[in-house]
DNA sequence: AAGAAAAAAGTTATCGATAACAATTCTTGC
DNA sequence: GCAAGAATTGTTATCGATAACTTTTTTCTT
């Protein structure tokens, strides 16, 4: 049974015990320098009285010892950074850490408020979302000075490190994988114009390799909305009343293109013998349409364990790459 | 610029405005009890220094002054969660406090392991899901003395307090409701048998009923897995193996349905004509299907808004409902 | 068995902010 | 102009754990 009192500390064990603060303190942190017994009489000592670690106090008393860890993607909703935050979390789980999330949606200026929270909580690290920061975000995490993954979005000068892939590079291979196939005439269906720079990458690595091709895109549409299945639907609906001939249209990502497919089922267009369609990012839902949804797929879990992992690796000091590159998949589906 | 140190605290402050360390504090919690001038004086100093708070030492030097909750969800890769999460932050974080996450894969002793942590962070307050824990956990709580809201699952019994809805409910409204619309021969299909209490309230729920109306439950297929598409599919693949005369099959999620839609369109069975498939949740996809799924809408962001906004009430003393329903919603759709 | 080395345990100072209380400076009414 | 009260500012103790250092006890070695 555990004490009445709400809470004991360390000198409450210790002077249960009989011995001082500081061997609690060692015992219940399992180091060394104390006897057999005295462990024994500390642990279970602390288990009776039902003692709950006070990580404020530890973390306050020395800045090693905080085990939290700092989080922040563009939208908890979207499945893809569920992913994610589950990859971070089990990983840090494990080793003791706790996360601490936050959403900045897709804005800078909400990052940076979220960073200034995190950064008073002195925590262990950060992981934070896209290469793209404020000049005060960037000023606030090094004088903080403590380990930063960027993940989703690689960039070659990390403020610490960098995990992630190449945007631009996605929207390349699905372009040239499109040349390939012989479509000549593509369309882009893309949301959150202003705060997206990573959908803005896949799209600019799109146009440019159909220009390298030589049959450059011939139309887009740019929704101020946020990425679901009702803007692809009507997004294509806008962009095919725009642009009839279009053999082919690449929507900012899986959620979009599903709702693309849906407005050519509702219309009769046969897909992909009509109209091509194709996605980004390889949510579950996608791969148990009729037609497989080609699509790029992102390995979300594990780019989310290796930030983790990173992130820890740098916190004890062994030797790690700055930049890990986990590669994206394309996979050719049957709707292109 | 921001001075070279690497961390000003209040002290720097307030040697360089040459007031005492507790007027700068008095100033940037905003507070009352200083001058207008020396107000501008602290805050110029403060910005120009680059201060950053220390909520650890805050919070450790006065109990009421954490600003952190503590949220558990059983997985953080269901879409549903995901909003609920959503909820909860959007709702926090605007009023100044941060969430650290937990994600208990459906475990009770995992759950009792993430709560020792957080409790370890002396939080504000926080947020489980669902009504079932061990002993050990409520212990702990009781033990903190803080603000606990149970959400997702509603009891009338909570440990302080309670917000979400009845699964026995959904699963018996949808079962009243199949049988209104003439079917007689229904099965279930589950996952995370040993686990997940709430699903297997649902399904209590949904037996319940159709045993009321005098047409029993006929089959039922647990799967040991995480309720995805493909336990979906091949669940309904083995369900109707054994029970091949089923007319409608009850889905423990969305997910699931959809994969047992992707079944019947790849076996040529029609539906609803032939086999009726209800899901639960009210997954964003389910929406957009070329038969729109029957299934239950679950209000996920208000659930986590009004979690986090009757935790929020309870920190500041105001009246508030320990217990709050948030109805979920049938949806009839064209697949049952 | 003495001395050296190792192990175990204790002491003191400290982290940065805040509560509670004390002291000082400003108002204001008469 | 002066006391009473209000507004402003300062002082001291404190939260709970840990680092760094010191002291005591035990274990070896020869």
């Amino acid at each position: 049974m555990t004490d009445r009192k709400s809470k004991a500390n360390l000198e409450d064990i210790a002077r249960a015990t009989g011995v001082s603060k500081m061997t609690v303190s060692r015992v219940l942190r399992g180091g060394s320098g104390f006897s057999d017994d005295t462990r024994l009489r500390v642990t279970k000592a602390a288990a009776q009285m039902g003692y709950v670690p006070n990580r404020i106090a530890a973390a306050f008393s020395s800045d090693q010892a905080s085990t939290l860890v700092g989080m922040c993607v563009p939208r908890l909703t979207s499945g893809l950074f569920g992913h994610v935050l589950d990859g971070v979390d089990r990983a840090l789980s494990r080793l003791g850490y706790q996360v601490m999330i936050g959403c900045n949606n897709h804005d800078l200026a909400e990052e940076e408020a979220w960073v200034r929270q995190v950064v008073s909580w002195r925590p262990a690290g950060v992981i934070l979302s896209g290469r793209t920061h404020t000049p005060g975000t960037v000023e606030l995490l090094r004088q903080a000075a403590m380990p930063v993954v960027e993940i989703w979005d690689l960039t070659t000068s990390p403020i610490d490190m960098s995990v992630g892939f190449s945007h631009r590079d996605c929207g390349s291979e699905i372009g040239q994988f499109l040349l390939r196939r012989g479509r000549q005439r593509a369309g882009y269906i893309g949301a959150l114009s202003r705060s997206d720079v990573m959908g803005q990458a896949r799209m600019q690595g799109f146009a440019e390799a159909l220009l390298r091709g030589g049959h450059p895109l011939v139309d887009q549409e740019v929704l101020h909305d946020s990425p679901g299945f009702y803007p692809g639907y009507y997004g294509l609906e806008t962009l095919l009343a725009r642009s009839p001939d279009l053999d082919v249209v690449y929507f900012h990502n899986d959620e979009m293109a599903i709702g693309g497919l849906a407005y050519c089922q509702s219309r009769g267009i046969s897909v992909p013998a009509d109209l091509g369609i194709v996605g980004w990012g390889g949510m579950e839902a996608a791969s148990v349409l009729p037609r497989r949804l080609t699509t790029t797929v992102v390995p979300t879990t594990a780019i989310g364990k290796v930030a983790a992992e990173a992130l820890v690796a740098r916190l004890r000091g062994e030797a790690g790459q700055d930049i890990t590159v986990v590669p994206t998949r394309l996979v050719p589906g049957e709707t292109a």
